[in-house]
DNA sequence: CGGTATATGGTATAGTATAACATATCAAGC
DNA sequence: GCTTGATATGTTATACTATACCATATACCG
């Protein structure tokens, strides 16, 4: 695991480094990073919660960079299928990859009470998943990792409820 | 894994005994089996693919059992809460569970072409997210564990499009 | 048989997502 | 530099998924 937002880290240092690596990752792969995609990606980066796709564009709208659906969602389509973001299923929103360039299969780690989001990199071939598809003669093309519980910190203050 | 719908089996048998199964649960934790809760689970039996809430609201409007989507959203988290069904995040959808009674931590592969899903039964402590539970000290309360892809016989006719 | 919890029936509305079409911008070749 | 084809943006309208809320009915228990 890289980053660990559930507990203290260098916040700034995501944000420049994802765009960073989102940069570089377009250049080299002639993709068009446009304004739009770039702040979408700074939104998601800046928080390390899932968005829904309408927390996203309440802010485009404010800036003037967008004011329809579409916009917002062809802007996390071409973030996901890049690598560069994460669909949350279960939460019906998105997060910035934390693991920008390395080939993976996501994990994730939501905490119920304080709502932060942990990626965790994972051996695609190991697993419950690739066992039971390797019994039944499946063949894998994307899976869904995803745990809610209660981070660290909120399990201290808090074995039930949700505050904050 | 007990049932494989990806292949032939006594499928006559698998609504028959799903529904005694969930009489057998209900009446043993005294839960009302009512008739909607039956019908909902009676029709997710008959498909060994997810259905959407809106799929049985269609079937319930037909026979007179309800018209509203709250009819079936309230049948549905019942089903999901005894474990009697489980709702598929990936597909916003629902199927019926294949292994009542057995306390399990549920993986689904789910067929991108014939859009069948089959529910393999796995071990709770193990696999990925644990182990980055773990490492994250992280407490997880419920898993989303789905695989995409396709069945063997759908790979055999056909490797990239989804005809049925 | 009276009271409390649970289930049903319904209206209205919130939240998530995409189809379809028009316009604009980009990138490359001539 | 201009054409052209591909890609991106802007917008309208609508489809799909889900829940809050209120009223009524039924079940279960003392």
């Amino acid at each position: 695991m890289t980053i660990d937002p559930f507990h203290a880290h260098d916040h700034a240092g995501c944000i420049s480094s994802g765009l960073k690596m989102a940069e570089r990752q377009c250049a080299a792969e002639g993709l068009q990073f446009t304004p739009v995609r770039r702040r979408v990606l700074e939104i998601l980066l800046g928080e390390h919660k899932a968005l829904g796709a309408y927390d996203i564009l309440e802010v485009l709208r404010a800036e003037g960079l967008g004011a329809q659906p579409p916009v917002a969602y062809r802007a996390l389509d071409f973030l996901v299928s890049h690598g560069l973001a994460h669909r949350i299923e279960r939460l019906n929103a998105f997060i910035a990859c934390m693991h920008t360039g390395q080939s993976h299969a996501p994990a994730f780690l939501i905490c119920r009470s304080c709502k932060r989001v942990v990626e965790a990199d994972t051996d695609p071939g190991a697993g419950e998943l690739a066992r039971a598809a390797d019994d039944a003669g499946f063949t894998i093309e994307r899976t869904v990792r995803e745990a809610l519980g209660l981070c660290s910190g909120c399990r201290a203050g808090d074995a039930a409820g949700a505050p904050a």
